[in-house]
DNA sequence: ACAAAAAGAACGAACGATCATTTTATTCGT
DNA sequence: ACGAATAAAATGATCGTTCGTTCTTTTTGT
């Protein structure tokens, strides 16, 4: 059985990934045994060792797609013409649309992060990479006149990171959590950070902020 | 051996909780052994069982007990006379003075709320606590005029919680970040939702909130 | 007063279960 | 029919928990 062609195994990486994922989003990554991957999968152990050395490789995995995922949703911010329309699009998606036991998911790999270097390398890594382009984009908007910022882009960066870190875990802990009642002003608050010029409204229904900097 | 006094009971207790909790801070819920607490308390196995009845009892006493220190320590906001001073204090108390392993036990705990039913209810009422004494503080000030919230107090106190939530997840997470640069920012940034009136300034070494709304 | 009995507290080896991982035997695409 | 891919059983380590035993202090009979 010459080898597999390359797509077949890169295919069939991922669906062992998308198993151990929700295994892992269900039960967090150390109460997952290896057993409940391979059953989740449909695969044999040893088969599944053939694709990822250990228990440890398979966490990085996860964690490596998923904060890929992240980067990418991320840099269609950074390329948006309407800044804080993009950051409400990705804010809707994480925060509302996508379910729960992903953010969930989040959580497990941050308490991870705390003690395994790998996977805080990989964490640090996406934020200093999106609190970057958060940061050169609002200068840039601030040089054009666009927005006005009461504080130094790179503190706006860094609280509103802050701000998408707090609602993740609110979300994730909490089941009611409703952030459909709760992002307007999230995004509000945004606004009256980076006091957006005339073109643009902080947001499409609310207009307080635009009396506060009147 | 007649019982031991009630007082030393506690006391015991106390003193293995403790050796649990600087484990479980160091290694995770799930990767920290019986044994270990045993061996960090100088207590033995038997011992340990007489006290909690199972791992999962000892996960929840941690829990209660950090979440009894939390709601204590936030109880003096909520009878603080100047409301703005008394946040300031639990912020950097929190997010500067208290040790990183603390905070990222309260991000395993919150990983562990995810799964955990007990642990889930003990941290959101917990929230539920401190959101509704932070709303019906902000309500008392906008009634009596020292502040002119732009948002409904509800509201703002989820705000502040989110961004408690998020400084607490960074810290954690982050090993560099330095919450001494940005504590003043978010303190400016709750100014900016509750607009302090003539009283009061929103931070003392920072006016801009002031010009802002002039 | 004092030793013997009683009983709670502590100990630590041992248990069964389960874990991640490896080895072995079989299947099957080319 | 070759050998890579798989499955399934096996391995050794470690887990949470138990339990027979010992230690230590109080109670009690004389």
């Amino acid at each position: 059985m010459p080898k597999l062609k390359p797509e077949t195994l890169a295919q069939r990486r991922d669906h062992i990934l998308d198993a151990a994922e929700r295994c892992f989003a269900r039960n967090g990554f150390h109460s997952t045994s290896m057993q409940m991957i391979c059953r989740e999968a449909g695969v044999s152990a040893g088969a599944l060792y053939i694709y990822f050395p250990s228990k440890e490789a398979l966490i990085a995995g996860i964690c490596e797609r998923d904060r890929a995922e992240f980067l990418e949703r991320f840099s269609e911010v950074a390329s948006a013409d309407d800044f804080l329309a993009a950051l409400d699009k990705v804010a809707t998606h994480y925060f509302i649309e996508e379910e729960v036991e992903k953010l969930a998911l989040t959580v497990e790999t941050g308490a991870e992060a705390t003690r395994n270097g790998n996977v805080r390398e990989m964490m640090l890594e996406c934020d200093r990479a999106i609190g970057e382009s958060f940061s050169g984009h609002l200068e840039q908007l601030a040089r054009s006149g666009r927005i006005d910022p009461v504080l130094p882009p790179g503190d706006v960066a860094k609280l509103m990171q802050v701000l998408g870190d707090g609602l993740m875990w609110r979300r994730a802990i909490d089941p009611d959590f409703d952030a459909t009642t709760l992002l307007p002003a999230v995004l509000e608050l945004v606004g009256l950070m980076v006091r957006p010029g005339n073109s643009k409204a902080p947001s499409p229904d609310e207009e307080k902020a635009e009396e506060a900097s009147a």
